[in-house]
RNA sequence: GGGAGCAUAGCUCAGUUGGUUCAGAGCAUCUGCCUUACAAGCAGAGGGUCACUGGUUCGAAUCCAGUUGUUCCCACCA
């Protein structure tokens, strides 16, 4: 034990160490005969940097791989970067911007270069920022979702679901992501209420012949812009207000084209002014009336949000821009009835934060419903848990009201879909030019290779990483059900645990478990564990321009890895939000200073030969019992995912137990040294709490696990997690009340002026012999002259623990409290004996359940005798 | 609009078939202590009508109904 540092430095201790766990591969696994636990990381995106999400997560991931690899199972953490196309995509435009280079003048081939390089540069930073933070991931099996045989595996997906009949192309209304230049799916679209306004707005009837007349209706609109693409204005056909308008037609404001009045059940008669103006092109819903009715789509928005030649008038202008003008326009010509304020729900795209434009266009869909009903199966029969499992419920809505899958994204950085056009506007579909080509021929002898043109589209990334789990191990099976899969698949598939956010259930957790289904036909995990969204302390989701996202590389600057780790699993109760607080983060470097302290206490003991105290006798006995019972409790809570709950038991029988009652008992007095026995004892104490916190805080258990003795190579990580063995409840309840009689003591001697008549007797029959010397030492009192063994009188300060011992208080004024516990107990007994009484539960309950109801009876039986002949005396 | 969850100390949360681990923990607060590992410490203390109202029961933080507040999910009413 060599020490010498007053305090506690990370910065001396954690980069040390993880470069010796890598260059000794301790995180590494290979298949062998042991158990595996396996866990897939949830793939943080390739160009991101940690936020406090990826802490949370990764820490309490982390946590579970150090407990299982000590625990003997062969532990396997795959890493790996999810390419993220949306996000990284406009990373990479916005850089060339600024570069001023723009997407439009490059070709596919040259923006790919660019997205590559842009990847080799920043695709490492997250992980090398993982591995600050201390996870002990498998990085020789670190994997990029466009990683080419995992990008293989993708397009084999698609073909397979091609060929399925799964698969198809179609024209939709899609949600259109103006500044991403793509579609996005449903779920990547955001609702907020967003403040706007409802423009009132007059339609003035046509004469017949494109004229107008003076009569007019008024409509109301938030979107005025998009009137020159109205093609009807429709109305309930039950109002009756408006009975005299069928069968005429109205003219647009401002381009006066003349449109239909139609009626359909759809619009809502005391919604707005009851008439609604249809707009197919613009409007998911408006699409579908304009289905039903057989209108022109008339589209006037291009893919930027700008109006376009169709519009005739404000071409070009930003869809924004136009409404403001349009209002005004509207206004001076004697069409804008009123204007109101509204806030309305209106979509955001969760990447690029554009308003989402309603938009036609093809593309391509994997039907969802019979994915959807397996993925759901295998979640209500609890082949997957969920924890919490109130994520049942929305897991459950979600599968069954899905919508098909929209896989089709307008980009350039993903998986390109393998589908194959000929020149006539057919297609293939196929794993590989070549095979396309062929494929083609079959439609067409006379194609030839540059005859065929792929598809410009990519997939979406959820599309590669809803195989994850599945080809980090084989690249192979993905698309192809049939095969075998390779040894790793067989021996880490399916995997443990996943832990990752709720905001990913559907996008991500959900998919995942469809893909296992299909390819593996068993589900890619056994339990997911979803946290809570990080928020500050005040409850705000942590975000960029609200500036309350702390940097976690600072962090761990400033407190080291270990408190971080620590501050983020005292804040995080499972499914709850966590609100993050700096003060949580402190208290983890604080159990650091106290852990370091503890040991440099114990550095400085040294033994003699002598015999072992009665104290100290009584101390290591109640010690060895309390380590089980914590061991016990923190594996129950580690089965449950209760890891803040774990976290706590371990601190608390550290700081207060071990430092704070067993240290203080066996500590020699001054310029003494300690007998050999207690000295061993309490080092193998410490070795043991050391296991215990090391999954939790890995790098001070390892500096100090190492600097405990000699280690010849060997890793703390690698050493077994603490066994609970037997331990006797009776001895450890008998200690905690002697803590609660010692407080009494303490308590009598600060408040001097307590007289010894106020004070309560307190008989300590209910002690081991030895114990009542305990009491006196911990105390650190003379004996208050009747302690002299078992048997003796303690003079104590408090009535709790008189009422603990004694179970009474001498003291008339407590008549009344006794009879009301009278009556409490005899209905209690009611309670007992009825349930005694019933057959079901006789039989039914475990014997050890009956039995302790049956000890409750006796007690309380008891009990109540002991309260009645107290009452006599009184 | 539809669905789900939540409401316990100043804050964040435990509380596992209704009772005997029932009113708890950590943090924060207050009061004493520089006691020879740690003042980043130690010893104490205060603090809650378990959201509200009814109901079931011998007994309710716990079960039921309603009310209020709040969060999330789904749908979008232009």
């Amino acid at each position: 034990m060599d020490i010498q540092a007053k305090y506690y430095d990370p910065s001396q201790v954690e980069d040390k160490w993880y470069a010796w766990w890598l260059q000794n591969k301790f995180f590494h696994s290979e298949p062998d005969s042991r158990t595996p636990y396996t866990v897939v990381i949830p793939p943080p995106n390739v160009t991101g940097i940690l936020h406090m999400g990826h802490v949370l997560n990764n820490t309490l991931n982390d946590v579970l791989v150090r407990k299982a690899r000590m625990d003997g199972k062969n532990a396997c953490w795959v890493p790996g970067t999810d390419h993220a196309s949306i996000a990284t995509e406009s990373k990479v435009v916005a850089k060339l911007k600024a570069e001023g280079i723009s997407k439009e003048d490059l070709t596919r081939e040259e923006f790919l270069k660019h997205a590559w390089e842009w990847k080799e540069k920043h695709g490492g930073i997250i992980l090398s920022q993982l591995r600050k933070l201390g996870a002990s991931c498998d990085w020789d099996r670190t994997k990029f979702t466009m990683d080419p045989d995992l990008s293989e595996a993708v397009i084999n997906t698609f073909v397979y679901f091609y060929k399925k009949g799964y698969i198809y192309k179609g024209v939709r209304m899609v949600n259109w992501d103006p500044e991403g230049l793509t579609a996005v799916s449903d779920e990547e679209v955001i609702h907020k209420d967003t403040p706007s306004k409802f423009y009132h707005m007059r339609y003035f009837i046509s004469d017949g012949n494109g004229k107008a007349t003076d009569k007019y209706i008024v409509v109301a609109t938030t979107r005025p812009e998009t009137i020159m693409a109205d093609a009807a204005v429709c109305i309930n056909p039950d109002d009756e207000r408006y009975h005299w308008l069928k069968g005429k037609k109205v003219l647009i404001p401002l381009i006066n084209k003349e449109i239909p009045i139609i009626e359909d059940s759809y619009v809502e008669m005391d919604f707005g002014t009851g008439c609604l103006k249809v707009t197919p092109a613009h409007d998911v819903n408006d699409y579908e009336i304009g289905l039903r009715h057989h209108l022109p789509v008339i589209d006037i928005i291009d893919d930027h949000g700008r109006l376009t030649a169709d519009a005739q008038i404000l071409v070009g202008e930003d869809r924004f821009v136009a409404r403001k003008k349009i209002a005004k326009m509207l206004e001076e010509a004697g069409n804008l009835e009123k204007t109101v304020d509204y806030t309305s729900p209106i979509g955001y795209s969760e990447r690029t934060n554009a308003v989402i434009e309603p938009k036609l266009s093809a593309q391509w869909f994997l039907k969802m419903d019979a994915l959807a009903k397996d993925a759901l199966e295998s979640v209500e029969s609890g082949k997957v848990k969920l924890i919490p499992d109130k994520y049942r419920n929305t897991y459950k809505h979600w599968m069954e009201n899905v919508r098909d899958w929209c896989i089709s994204r307008q980009l350039w950085w993903g998986q390109r879909i393998p589908a194959y056009y000929l020149p006539d506007g057919r297609y293939v579909v196929e794993n590989s030019p070549e095979a396309a080509l062929e494929a083609a021929r079959k439609l067409d002898p006379s194609i030839k290779a540059e005859d065929l043109r792929q598809d410009e589209d990519v997939l979406d990334t959820w599309f590669s990483s809803w195989l994850w789990p599945i080809s980090v191990f084989d690249t192979q099976k993905a698309g192809h059900p049939e095969k075998e899969g390779n040894a790793d698949l067989k021996y880490y598939y399916p995997t443990n645990d996943l832990v990752t956010g709720p905001d990913i259930l559907f996008f991500w957790v959900a998919r995942m478990i469809m893909a296992g289904n299909e390819f593996m036909h068993d589900v890619p995990f056994r339990n997911v564990y979803l946290t809570g969204i990080v928020r500050d302390k005040l409850g705000r989701k942590m975000s960029k321009t609200l500036g309350n996202s702390p940097d976690p590389l600072e962090l761990i600057q400033k407190y080291g890895a270990d408190s971080v780790r620590l501050g983020m699993l005292l804040c995080s109760s499972a499914g709850n939000d966590i609100l993050y607080d700096e003060a949580m983060i402190e208290q983890g470097r604080g159990f650091c200073g106290k852990i370091w302290n503890a040991y440099r206490l114990i550095g400085l003991w040294e033994a003699e030969d002598k015999a072992q105290s009665a104290e100290n006798a009584v101390a290591v006995q109640w010690f060895t019992d309390r380590l089980s019972q914590a061991v016990s409790q923190i594996e129950d809570h580690f089965s449950k995912f209760r890891i803040s709950d774990a976290l706590m038991t371990a601190y608390k029988l550290f700081w207060d137990d071990f430092c704070g009652w067993y240290l203080e008992l066996v500590k020699p007095a001054f310029g003494e040294k300690m007998d050999a026995v207690t000295l061993k004892a309490t080092l193998a104490f410490f070795e043991e709490l050391l296991k215990m916190i090391h999954p939790i805080m890995p790098f001070i258990t390892e500096e100090l696990w190492q600097d405990l003795s000699p280690r010849d190579g060997q890793t703390i990580m690698l050493q077994p997690y603490p066994k609970a063995a037997a331990f006797d409840e009776k001895r450890i309840a008998a200690f905690e009340t002697a803590k609660v009689a010692i407080a009494g003591v303490r308590g009598l001697r600060q408040e001097k002026g307590l007289s010894p008549k106020q004070a309560l007797k307190v008989k300590l029959t209910a002690f081991p012999e030895n114990m009542v010397s305990v009491l006196v030492k911990l105390a650190n009192v003379e004996p208050l002259a009747e302690i002299s063994g078992a048997g003796a009188t303690v003079m104590a300060g408090t009535a709790k623990i008189d009422i603990l011992l004694e179970g009474l208080v001498d003291n008339a004024g407590e008549k009344s409290k006794i009879e009301a516990e009278i009556t409490r107990l005899e209905g209690f007994l009611v309670g007992v004996r009825k349930k005694l009484s019933n057959e079901k539960f006789v039989s039914g309950a475990p014997q050890q359940v009956v039995a302790t109801e049956r000890k409750k009876e006796a007690d309380a039986v008891a009990k109540i005798e002991a309260l009645k002949s107290a009452l006599e005396r009184l």
